[in-house]
RNA sequence: GGCGGGGUAGCCAAGUGGUAAGGCACGGCUCUGCAAAAGCUGUAUUCGUCGGUUCGAUUCCGACCCUCGCCUCCA
């Protein structure tokens, strides 16, 4: 059974194999580290976190690449606003990023190169001679280095651009007036006022490199001059990784890439997020209107990466009520093959995994999930479900949760709340109504829920309040 | 202007040349001291509009309408 992706370069869905077989190098964008990120950009790393974790289920050993952008404009604008050293400005964003990697579950690339590493800015200054040398970039009057779009007659073949297109509509910067072509990207940015004490010293004098270097140093530097995959948001197609193929191949001479992948964009309630619509999201904000992790994962991961995602509040709200759905039925599963003595298959459990392999039809594979989840609910119902069925199904949730990730948070329940239990129950077996809803009156108090089910008291956090805006 | 995505029930969203997965919400039923939850169950003669091809189209073709994205450093 193969697996099929998408491949931006050729616009087809592409049976997918790996150069050296069983491993896959895989690389992905990362963030900028100015600020927190949004859930667009968490939209994108959620995307590639699933397509990193269904290749390992299907037993591909993955070797990831996310980089951090520590230098470029936005971040040097910040350190100089703040007063302080541009590492010491950058340090807290990354710090937070990698929470926000872990609250949405976020499995850790293997490698998380940053831009301002010594040995990167060699090898990105190693890679910018190369190409003077071979005629494919120019050193301009200010000490700028430029790639000269014309030398690489591939350029616009990832984007689908033409260069003549190209040249209409075009702006010309007043201070990038000595490129020969407008379409010319610089490969280092000579050092100005602007900059602050941010620079290094290249044979080309004082400055920094390029956004797009960056990518193409760090991953050929860490996964070899051919990547496997090679992923990032749509709006990196142009002229981010355009830019990369065309370095990195006019230094290797060997192609970069075999298989892009991008995901679309997100929208909140219906428009492009942005600051002045006032629907623009950090993962924090969510946070704190009460939502948790696994919550916006679900949000996040359940609309299929090619296909823009409309970002709600009844969508999160949604995804919480199936995860619900999901827990009430593990833990259903679970008192029912506590009596198990081994595992009898139940049928229609390879749709999973048959979805994600047809370019993560995440749609289609939760579909299937829940498909299940009525089929053997059902089955339940009638009594009519072995404990060796349910346990053979608990081994198959455990598959699909190395992927989806969508267990429970397991929060401690208090010894005071577990007391408060006790004597409830002895109040219910008295049928003293009053004192068991006093009980319940005084856990809600301590923050959690208490439901009478017919396997006896069951308890869950309380909803922080908030749901909706 | 160039290039490319979308328009499927109240909302989100799969899918196929032969008559529409799944989730949420909503109604019903079961369960239940109350409350809540949970489980089951019912909800699109219809897939943006208009034409065409076809025995038959939501699925193929054409036109149009609406919407979103990229077009030089924004995931």
């Amino acid at each position: 059974m193969a697996i099929r992706f998408f491949n931006t370069l050729s616009r087809q869905i592409e049976e997918f194999i790996p150069r050296e077989s069983g491993c896959v190098r895989l690389y992905t964008c990362g963030p900028t580290v100015y600020n927190f990120a949004h859930i667009g950009n968490f939209r994108a790393y959620i995307f590639e976190d699933l397509l990193q974790r269904h290749l390992e289920h299907r037993g591909l050993k993955v070797t990831r690449v996310m980089n951090l952008t520590d230098v470029d404009d936005k971040t040097i604008r910040g350190c100089r606003a703040a007063g302080i050293p541009l590492a010491e400005f950058t340090q807290p964003f990354k710090n937070a990023f990698f929470e926000d990697l872990d609250t949405l579950r976020i499995k850790r690339a293997d490698h998380f190169p940053e831009a301002t590493a010594a040995n990167h800015i060699e090898r990105m200054i190693a890679m910018i001679g190369t190409l003077i040398e071979k005629g494919h970039a120019y050193r301009a009057e200010d000490g700028s280095v430029y790639f000269r779009i014309r030398s690489f007659p591939n350029y616009g073949k990832l984007a689908h651009f033409n260069l003549d297109d190209l040249r209409d509509g075009v702006r010309v910067r007043s201070d990038e007036y000595e490129k020969e072509n407008v379409g010319d990207f610089a490969l280092w940015k000579a050092w100005d006022e602007a900059d602050g004490d941010v620079g290094w010293e290249s044979p080309w004098g004082r400055g920094r490199p390029g956004w797009h270097i960056e990518c193409s140093a760090m991953a050929t530097g860490i996964l070899g001059d051919e990547l496997d995959i090679h992923c990032g948001g749509e709006d990196n197609i142009f002229p981010h990784h355009e830019a990369e193929i065309a370095q990195t191949e006019c230094v290797t001479g060997r192609p970069f890439v075999r298989l892009w992948m991008h995901c679309k964009h997100l929208q909140v309630e219906g428009s492009k997020m942005a600051k002045s619509a006032g629907n623009f999201f950090t993962l924090r904000d969510l946070m704190d209107k009460g939502w948790t992790g696994r919550e916006v994962r679900y949000a996040l991961i359940s609309v299929k990466y090619r296909e823009p995602l409309n970002f709600t509040f009844e969508g999160l709200s949604a995804a919480r009520s199936s995860l619900q759905r999901l827990d009430e039925w593990t833990l259903r599963l679970r008192s029912l093959a506590i009596g198990a003595t081994g595992e009898v298959p139940v049928e229609g459990v390879e749709a999973f995994d048959l979805a994600l392999d047809d370019d993560l039809n995440i749609s289609a594979a939760l579909g299937a999930v829940f498909e299940m989840i009525r089929d053997t609910n059902r089955r339940m119902d009638a009594a009519n479900l072995t404990p060796n069925e349910a346990a053979y199904l608990l081994k198959w949730l455990e598959g699909v949760n190395s992927v989806l990730v969508f267990g429970p948070d397991l929060e401690p329940v208090p010894e005071q709340v577990h007391q408060i239990l006790d004597r409830r129950a002895e109040a219910r077996a008295a049928k003293e109504w009053k004192l068991s809803d006093t009980l319940r009156d005084e856990i809600l108090a301590l923050g959690w829920i208490v439901k009478d089910t017919k396997e006896g008291q069951k308890l869950s956090p309380a909803a922080p309040a908030a749901m909706h805006h």
